[in-house]
This record gives structure tokens, sequence and C-alpha cells, in this order.
DNA sequence: TCGCCCATTGTAACCGCTTTCATCGCCCCA
DNA sequence: TGGGGCGATGAAAGCGGTTACAATGGGCGA
């Protein structure tokens, strides 16, 4: 006797609608209506069919049902690392966001490399995405082209630059570093330090690095004295970057960081070169990831809404992929966060 | 005079395979050489579609791709959590060794749910996956047997135990905890606390908790006498279950983590309690990520070999995806890192 | 009783791509 | 000069789904 279900698998390849059909013994198209319009199919058939899927354990063809209805439900970001914290938290609560709509992320990144990025956006698009979160403004105008091409929506966060072409959600860069510098000098501080992230093809780092000279300008400061080191982000660099800025005359008496994890790596070159923060000398850093608040002493920062832009962001790209227009950019606050690493300066 | 490049866009949809083939003068199976097999097609001829490749900015669609070849060069990895650096870098180096082959990874994450888990792997199965990165051994029969049924090559990481019976690729985590336990009670700790993430369904956390019961019987301490905590992994919960395990009697004189998150949440539990690391109580954790040196004190803890782990499943995943057969698991070494957290008992 | 309508299901075209197989020239050798 | 061989290209069949449209049959009103 020959042991075999009817329409069972030879084990050799995914079952396909077309197995599932043959095993519940109505078309194909049954099959797929019981999957995507169950009340469409009468229940004791639609029964039927689940029985099928669950006895061969089949899954629907991903690309063959993009192919087929022309929708994905599927969203992409391209994020510059995942190596940090940073971008994770506003990740995780524009997927949370997007999950219960039923759409899946899929998430890229780009090493901070333009060419790196325009690739990423690509795959993306050619995966199928049909809304892409992007970080900051700045890209080859090429990439915005093909975007528009496509129709393919997107959305700019960590970014809020209202004389920028397209619609973004997140905060001023520039005006929340002015804000903290405005602490610093507040405190005493004149000569000051700062280690920034590569501001090439990074327009957040670049607005940070405005902000500080803004508030350089409005104290009173020559903005001639202020030392900047630029470096990728690691906490390694940020050590080394720190003792650099230390061998500098007049030494500074704070060291502002354009970024949390490099701001840890000062207080670790601190350590190293046996100064004690805040008394010999103030780090602050820029984003209010975890890492902030572990160090010793804590880190003073700027709390940047990741969890809302993520949120909005999601929002927006589900309202725009639904044929909205006009949606206008959303701008939240980014505010400073007091902690130990910022005192008085020793020079007052 | 009507302008209109031949075979022009009309802009609203993603140009194709055909809209190329006609704007070159050529058939879709040229372009599709042209692209895929570019010495099978003449030179005058590739140059003419790549061309018209450029000028309408055509990408391949590629569910349909991976339709027609059968092939989506897509591997997959499901990964307990995003929201922390531990498996950070070993995925990094896991989507470095593919990214040379040619293949594209795709991340997902189950916050440690086995139910999410199994949605997410069949999730990277409907996409196309052609062989899977695992976290650990444990999880549903009738998921292995799905994966089994389907043909789909998988290796499991971050865990090595002979006994079962599917190739793993990492380290003993039993093994190295049970080291580093020794080291604790060679200096002299008789009391020790253990925070532990939840053992139920994550094998590498079990068997941490198993090397330490292990040492502690090796050293002839009765292991009624361990106290554990079980939390999720984040600062907030180390923290408390620090404080918890402090108001325990007798005292700890060392507190053993699961994992560097947690230790990192101990130390700051320690400073809210006014003790003095390790001075007053010594503090470990596991993983030895980037975290691990930034902490005041900068912790002892676990190498574990992530980037190792990465690159060879990346290597095992690829051969077997090419057929091969019987490979054998690699285990490899976690060694013990001594950092100032841990020191004598005070008890001595 | 007959015809119409509607709910349910089936048939088949098509989504964008790869690949087999056939076709077409052209070169070279006898 | 004719024919075999070979390299370049094209035609068309699917890959696994969705969906427009057709077919079927049962219920119900006239």
């Amino acid at each position: 006797m020959k042991i075999s279900t009817s329409g069972d698998l030879d084990g050799t390849r995914a079952p396909t609608l077309k197995d599932v059909a043959r095993n519940a013994g109505v078309s194909t198209a049954t099959v797929s209506r019981s999957l995507n319009q169950p009340d469409r199919v009468v229940e004791e058939t639609r029964n039927r069919v689940m029985r099928a899927i669950e006895e061969l354990a089949y899954s629907p063809n991903f690309g063959a049902r993009a192919l087929a209805a022309r929708r994905s439900d599927t969203f992409g970001a391209v994020i510059p690392t995942m190596e940090n914290a940073i971008f994770a938290r506003g990740i995780q609560a524009f997927q949370e966001e997007l999950g219960e709509r039923g759409i899946t992320l899929l998430v890229a990144s780009s090493s901070y490399r333009p060419d790196l990025e325009e690739k990423q956006i690509r795959a993306l698009a050619a995966r199928g995405a049909e809304a892409l979160l992007l970080i900051g403004h700045q890209r080859s105008p090429s990439v915005y082209e093909m975007l528009g091409r496509r129709r393919i929506p997107f959305v700019v966060t960590w970014a809020h630059d209202p004389s920028q072409p397209h619609p973004s959600i997140g905060f001023d860069n520039k005006a929340a570093m002015r804000n903290l510098a405005g602490h610093v000098i507040e405190l005493g501080h004149r000569a000051l330090g700062f280690i920034s992230a590569p501001c090439a093809m990074n327009d957040r780092a670049r607005g940070r690095f405005e902000g500080l000279a803004a508030a350089l300008e409005t104290g009173g400061i020559d903005p001639i004295g202020l030392r900047t080191v630029e470096t990728p982000y690691s906490i390694e660099n940020g050590a080394s970057a720190f003792e650099t800025l230390m061998r500098s005359d007049p030494r500074p008496t704070a060291v502002m960081c354009g970024n949390d994890v490099l701001a840890a790596g000062a207080i670790a070159g601190a350590r190293s070169l046996g100064l004690r923060v805040p008394e010999d000398v103030s780090i602050t850093g820029f984003d209010d990831i975890e890492i902030a608040r572990i160090v010793t002493p804590p880190l003073t920062t700027v709390r940047v809404p990741h969890r809302a832009m993520g949120r909005e962001a999601a929002r927006m790209l589900l309202q725009l992929r639904d044929g909205a227009s006009g949606l206008r950019s959303v701008k939240l606050e980014a505010d400073v966060r007091v902690r130990e690493s910022l005192a008085r300066s020793p020079d007052c």
C-alpha cells in the first residue's frame, strides 16, 4: 500500500498555492481569497483550505505575492549605523507603529557613506519598499529624483530644517546645540573644545557645529579659540580626540561632543590622562542614549525625541502611501539634560 | 512636436526589463543576460543596454528575479534583540562576510519571544532566505521540522552544545561562566549573587547559570546560599535586581551578571546605594561588549568571540547552501577578561 | 414553473524576471 | 562553393501568486 496524503510534498521544495489548492480540492483563486478576503469564501470551504495550509506548513511566497498584488506591505529605513544605539530606539518605535498596521520594516545601514546609502535605497526599492525613512536631508539629488520618479514617498528624520524642500520629522540640531553651548558658556567656560562627527556629508553634525559657533558669537567669544576635532563615532576615537584637544593651548575647560558615544570616549580619555570630570574639565554629549546615564559621571547631553520621531515618521509615511499629500514637516523639541559631567569652569 | 525619448516612462511606475529592452532595441533576454552573464553578450550590445539602464534608472525587481531564478542570494538572521549591542558586532561580521559573496542579509528580531521568533523565521523563509542564522538551540521542534521540510539550512550560534542535534558555531556558555566563577571564588568570595536573564526559553542564560552552580560545587560552596534574580536585559533591571540582592542576608560580596548590560545596571545600582566597586562589592558581566570598558570601574567579564562567530557562521551557511553536508560544529573559546570591577572579597 | 439575481467558485491572464531552446548569420575548411 | 559549427540573439514558457471575468447553481418572486 502506497502511503501518501493527497497532494503531499516530496519534501524538496516549499509548498505553493497550487499544492494547497490540490490538497483542499479547490482552485488557487479560492485559496488566495481564503487568505486575503476570508469573507468572500464560505466557511466550510475556508476551513478546508485552512486545514490544508496548516498541514502543509504553507506560507505564501512574498516576492510572488508582491509581484501579483503590486503591493508589498513593506517599508524601509536606511540608517547610518547599527553599531551603536543612536538610532535603535527611534527605529524600534518606527517598527512598532508600522507593525500595528501590518507592515514589515526592512532596515539597512549605510556606514555613513553616501554611495552605500544610495545603493541601499535602491535595494529597498527593488525589494518593494513602498515608503522610506531616511536620516538627514543631505544626499545626492539623483536619489531624490529617483524616489520621485518611482513615486516612493519618504520622510527625513533626525533633522528639521524648514529651508529644505523635503518633508521632515525631527528637531533643530543647530538650535539644540546652541542651547546646550549656552549653558556651558554661562558656567564660565571660555576655552572650549569640540569633538564632532565628520561633517562632510552629515547635515546633523554640521548643524550641531553651527549651533556651537552661534552660541560662541552670542557669548562674545572669539570662535578662533575653538579647537575642533572631526572623527567617526566610536569610543576609541572619542578618547584620542579628547587627548588631542587637551594638548592644545590654551587647554579647554570644557569639551563638547557631537554625540554621546564620543563623549563617553572623552570621559575615558580624561580618566586615562588623570583628569577629573567635571572638576578639571567638563564634558557634554548629544542624543541622550543609554550610555549617557551609565558613564561616570553621567553626561550632560541633549535629549533627542527618538521614539516620537519614529512614531511620527511611521504615521506620516502611512498617510503618504495612502495618497495623502501636502503633509507638513513636524518639529519636535530636543531639550538639554543636565547631569554631573558639566560644572562651572575651574578658571572662574 | 511631441517630445519623448523612445520608451520613456510615464513616471508612474518603476521601469521594467521590458522598458529597458525596448529602449535599447533588444529582447528582454538580452537585457537579462547583460546583467547576469555579461560575457554572453557582445560588447556593443551590452553597452547599449547599460546606457538604457542608466537612462531609465532601472533596477531589477527583486521578487520577480528571485521567483524566476529560484535563487534570492539572501540569507536571514533572527536575533533576540537589536536594542543593545550584544548581537551587533557578531551580526556585523556575519553581514560583512556574506556581502563579499554578494549575499544580502535580512535581520529580524524576536524580542526573546519564541512565538515571534517562529513568525520571523517563517517571514524570512517567505522572503526567500536561503539560509538562516539562529541564536541558541532552544526552540519548538516544529520550527526545526519546517526548516527541514523546506530544506533551508541553518546554523545555531552563541552556543555550543555537542549534545544538541543541530550544527552550531559558538562557545560553551556553561564552561565560560564556570571559569569566571572559579576566579571569583578563588578571590575568597563565598556569598554570591547572580542576576540572570530569564532562563525559560534561553539556553545560553541557563548554561551560564549551570556554570555558576558547577563552580560553586567545585569550590565546596553550598549552592543554597546563592541568591538569584531573573530579569530581562536592561540597565534599569540590572540596577534594581542588584538592590534586591543587596538586601539579602548574608549580603553577597560579589554579584555576577548573565550579561554586561545587567552588570552595568548593577554598577549603577551600587553607586546609588553608596557602595564602592570593587572595594565593597565585586561585579562581573558577560559578553565583553563596548559598555564593559566604559563603565567605572571597567567590568571583569567573559570575552565572547562575536566576530569569529559571525564569520564562521557565514562560511558554514555558504557551504551548506552550496550543498555541503556533514559539516561539523565549531567550538570557539570564550575567555575571562579581568578588569577592575572584581577584587578580593572584603571578608577575607 | 420559470427566469433572474446573487453568492460562491473556477478559469486564465498577468505581475517582472530567468532560462531553455530555436534561429540566424558568419567564418572556416574541405 | 557548400556545409558544419559556433557565437549572438530572440521567442516563449514558466516561477508563485492575485484578480477580472465567467460559470454555476440555489433561492425567490412573479
